[in-house]
RNA sequence: GGGGAUUUAGCUCAGGGGAUAGAGCAACUGCCUUCUAAGCAGUGGGUCGGGGGUUCGAAUCCCUCAAUCCCCGCCA
């Protein structure tokens, strides 16, 4: 309904020599049309040489004219001279298309790249707005898996997405610190618990105690716990039992409950730090669960007070949301008084609330929990706030030999993708790039690697799930953020060798390649607003990418430093740099770094 | 049983009412005396899951069926 550059002319503070165009171009055709005219402005397919193109079929039934013909009045009446951004208009199987006028538009995406400079492409939107973006959340005594990185991922770079429109964004690291996990935990500690080895191999040894705490619940409950579904008779099972005792000591403050479960947070956290420092990944706050177990208490007051809740005959809290449309009723608090997932939530949007009053709180969390935040979210209204919270929902993570589990043991490490990619990356680096230093070649195959990992999940919609393959997710060529780190650093040799010479004149760019790519540089503010209102990194990711193959059609077919004229090299040498400062800046956005040479 | 997501080239995916449906990988043909071959140029490859409907126009919207995945109270 609404075309990008639509909304983006409504919602944007600053504006670009795009915008400025897309407004001329609205009024000038809705004063021949008359009334207030839907105007569907939008840049038509390659193989049409005109720069945006208005189709003309929706006017037809209410000026009983022929599309072509409206398109031909419109080109027409319209009257355009040196100083206007429209070129030239023509009437085209019902489109009027429209020709930017090159000289004044060059000029001014020019200096836009000077006024902007470093943040070029961002805008202002979200000035004064506040953003609370709770993402990669990992549960502590569990290791860091491949899992863990599409929420981890996908959040930092919508974090920066909508630092770049403007937000102030605050990063929250939601960690599993809290629940039924740690009673299991602290009673296999209980049974089979052996400091040494956990000291030498934190992660991997808890993983074991959790993974020996499951397959023991499993022999002990019989067929009480079943592989498909733990959870439906657990109440049945001693172990588990005793797990939900020790986690219910654990909330009412036990001395050495608490005192190994900080241990176990320690750990973890200390695992966790290498991954993020290794990834760049940010976080204003760590909060875990555990930090609003004392804050529970006044949700339950609160559901109380505006009496949206249901009391059970067994002493568990329920609200029903039917007439809110959810037939699924949420479990607030359990049969023995002790919080849930839920309430320790809803604490958290409260707390949040109160402590930065955000415009929005975002939950970057995997689509298996979609009702549950649908759930929240209600619960959230009828408490009376009117914060919007959205769930940025994405795919589940699987592997070829079916779905993953921690419990059973079946995971991979994220560690150790990272590793396999930095060999990977390293092995490539000395096959061809023997001249550079060992330390530099370093250096650059951490980067490769940390990109090449992020791209391939950033590339995608979100929405899809994705089945976890080591050369997919590894790959260095094709649509990949090597390739595009790779022409950025063979932009940045061409940079390294120019003289400055030549003075920089936009009017001297008159070959076609050259003001595609041009345009196509100016529209990168335009992606990095759509980025933002719709939570797609991918926006992105495929502007850059298409980016990258038009700047080669460019690269391909017009001589930069072999250029005829010092002024001519000096104008496409900045129009080089401009290049370079959009791709650096749309990696910088998937947090994706760039390196000068490799 | 109810709800949600997904289904586009051999594979992985863009495109979400408008011009002849696009990339990458894989396959095939060329290209390192010419600004870095993680590259470039080119070729082949499609009933956009099936069927109905709405519309001047549908991969895109609606209905329906099918397949895959996920969710549906004491785990998070």
């Amino acid at each position: 309904m609404n075309s990008p550059t639509e909304i983006k002319s409504d919602i944007l503070i600053t504006d670009y020599a795009m915008d400025r165009a897309a407004r001329e171009i609205r009024e000038k055709v809705s004063e021949v049309l008359g009334g207030n005219p839907e105007i569907d402005l939008r840049v038509p397919p390659p193989d049409i040489a005109a720069h945006f193109a208005i189709p003309c079929f929706p006017y037809a039934k209410t000026m009983r004219k022929a599309p072509n013909a409206i398109a031909q009045e419109l080109a027409d009446k319209i009257t355009v001279g040196a100083d206007n951004y429209i070129g030239r208009l023509e009437a085209l199987n019902g489109y009027l298309n429209i020709y930017l006028n090159i000289p004044k538009t060059t000029g001014e995406i020019f200096s836009d790249f000077e006024t902007y400079g470093n943040s070029y492409g961002c805008n202002s939107t979200g000035k004064g707005k506040t953003v609370v973006i709770d993402f990669s959340s990992p549960n502590i005594a569990k290791p860091f898996s491949v899992g863990n990185i599409r929420s981890t991922v996908i959040g930092q770079s919508i974090y920066n997405i909508y630092a770049a429109n403007g937000y102030k964004t605050i990063g929250d690291n939601h960690l599993g610190d809290w629940g039924t996990q740690f009673g299991k935990l602290l009673y296999a500690y209980e049974l089979w618990g052996d400091d040494e080895k956990i000291r030498q191999n934190p992660i991997k040894e808890l993983l074991n105690l959790y993974v020996k705490f499951h397959a023991e619940a499993k022999q002990v409950g019989g067929n009480a716990a079943s592989e498909e579904d733990e959870n439906s008779e657990t109440s049945e099972n001693p172990m588990e039992n005793e797990a939900r005792k020790r986690f219910k000591m654990l909330e009412e403050g036990d001395a050495e409950a608490t005192r190994l479960w900080k241990w176990f947070v320690d750990l973890s956290l200390t695992d966790f730090d290498k991954i993020y420092n290794r990834l760049g990944i940010h976080f204003d706050l760590t909060l875990g669960e555990s930090f609003y177990n004392d804050k529970t208490d006044e949700v339950i007051k609160l559901i109380n007070e505006k009496g949206i809740g249901t009391r059970e005959a067994d002493g568990s809290l329920l609200i029903r949301l039917d007439e809110q449309g959810i037939t699924t009723p949420i479990l607030v608090q359990k049969k023995d008084g002790a919080s849930l997932y839920a309430t320790r939530d809803l604490a958290g949007l409260i707390y949040r609330i109160r402590e930065y009053n955000p415009d929005i709180i975002m939950y970057v969390v995997g689509s298996e929990q979609k009702l549950y935040f649908q759930q929240c979210l209600k619960v959230l209204d009828l408490m009376g706030f009117n914060t919007r919270a959205v769930h940025i929902d994405f795919g589940m993570v699987s592997l070829k030999e079916g779905k993953m589990s921690t419990r059973e043991g079946r995971v991979i490490f994220f560690e150790d993708v990272i590793e396999e990619a930095y060999q990977r990356a390293l092995k490539i680096l000395e096959e061809k790039r023997p001249d550079l230093s060992p330390e530099e070649r370093l250096e650059i195959a951490e980067v490769v690697a940390v990109g090449a990992i992020k791209f391939n999940d950033l590339s995608q919609s979100r929405q899809k799930n994705v089945v976890f393959d080591w050369d997919k997710m590894l790959a260095f060529d094709g649509d990949t953020a090597p390739y595009l780190q790779y022409s950025y650093a063979r932009v940045m040799s061409l940079l390294r060798k120019a003289d400055a010479a030549g003075q920089v004149m936009p009017e001297l760019l008159t070959e076609p390649e050259e003001f595609s790519l041009l345009r196509r540089l100016a529209r990168f503010p335009e992606a990095v607003a759509e980025a933002a209102k719709e939570f797609a990194p991918h926006i992105i990711a495929q502007y850059l990418i298409e980016t990258a193959r038009i700047f080669t059609e460019f690269y391909g077919r017009v001589p930069v430093l072999k250029a005829a004229d010092e002024n001519i090299i000096a104008t496409r040498l900045q129009l080089v740099r401009y290049y370079a400062e959009v791709m650096k800046s749309g990696l910088a956005l998937l947090g994706i770094k760039t390196v000068e040479r490799m």
